[in-house]
DNA sequence: CCTACCGATCGGTAGG
DNA sequence: CCTACCGATCGGTAGG
């Protein structure tokens, strides 16, 4: 398409000096437009929330005009839903790759724990880490069946969980109520996403010790 | 003022039996129904965000008509702030009562962080806790100087817990960095706003146990 | 505290 | 993916 398509109104003078800068071909109808989309929107939720961004803020962020994200998204709720499940996906995967990856050391029970709290850590708090946080903190913004697919997807993102919680409830290094003692453990996880500063205070490492420390006492 | 007042458009027929219920003069003017506000804009910002409630659903929630919380509160962002001032003062007022309240029967330190958290579920979680989970969840909407009061007040909240924890560590009961616990442990508790149902499940007491159990590994 | 109103913003769409 | 646009909603205000 040569430079100068139709233009309704206004056209007349000008080399087009003018306006934003044009894309070259490459850059644009790469598939990968939807993924940079899907990036800038997460860290804008996350950020501001889903309320306070708006579509145009989306697509300001990828250098897109007001009305162009709705030609990969049908709806910016779309859109958040989109990011929320991209993060679980993402998560589950990286929940698997982590255990596979320390099963040849194969550690204990506690051992296990560490491997998921440090993991979980990870998805969190790590580099391009806003996923996640926006799944956790709007999920007040999308439809209950979406809410409930989502649900479905953390299900599957915990079943590693609840073997390692039994265990150390049953060897008495757990002594709360497993059932309980999951959601607070997760709380205080997931509650790290509201204070915790990449640039300063604990590592990730550090963080993870002070956990196994306060669930099971020690840090193996 | 009398029943019919000036009209800039529209009156002549009716003798006013269509539109909302009319107030008695005992209940309008009456210095509490800043309160009423504050009470509907804490019910209404804590489930639908703050971003997604309007003056209007405020004003509906108490009567009122789209432009009179105006009138109380000089802005949307001031009745948010006033909210989260709330929740921490009331939240300071109640922590302090409790720690009197248990001060005869001279609990050790365990015991003392009992009283702690299980007044914390109570202001989270107990009947009218929405003040407290607003200030936790929506605090994204205010502004630097606001927050910048309320963590003042937060300071305020946790001061109690600080010797209490420190004690903890040094009895060994408390294995993990005091600053990092205190964080995880509030997350653990935070949370607990997402997913506890008052209808449901376990009571406040047990959610305690559970948490006693998890952090220092008895309940006392 | 109500009435009547305003400017701004927003999600979304038609048509290319 | 852009241009041009629309209807709806929203926070807030003047004047009583």
């Amino acid at each position: 398409m040569p430079v100068s398509s139709v233009r309704p109104i206004d056209d007349g003078a000008a080399k087009r000096p003018r306006g934003r800068p044009r894309k070259t071909v490459a850059e644009r109808d790469d598939g990968n437009r939807r993924a940079e989309l899907l990036r800038s929107a997460a860290r804008l939720f996350r950020r501001k929330g889903f309320d306070a961004t708006s579509t145009r803020d989306i697509a300001a962020a990828v250098g897109m005009r007001s009305g162009s994200p709705f030609y990969h998204f049908k709806s910016k709720g779309a859109l958040l839903y989109a990011v929320m499940q991209e993060g679980m996906r993402s998560a589950i995967l990286r929940q698997q790759q982590a255990l596979q990856r320390a099963e040849r050391a194969t550690p204990d029970v506690a051992g296990q724990l560490r491997i998921l709290i440090r993991n979980h850590f990870d998805i969190l708090l790590g580099p391009g880490s806003d996923f996640i946080p926006v799944m956790l903190y709007e999920s007040r913004s999308i439809t209950p069946r979406q809410r409930a697919a989502l649900t479905e997807l953390q299900g599957e993102y915990e079943v590693p969980w609840t073997p390692v919680l039994d265990a150390l409830h049953a060897s008495g290094q757990l002594k709360a109520d497993v059932k309980l003692a999951r959601l607070l453990i997760f709380g205080a996880l997931n509650w790290s996403a509201q204070w915790y500063d990449r640039r300063k205070g604990a590592s990730l490492d550090e963080l993870t010790d002070a956990a196994m420390k306060l669930f099971i006492g020690e840090k193996p």
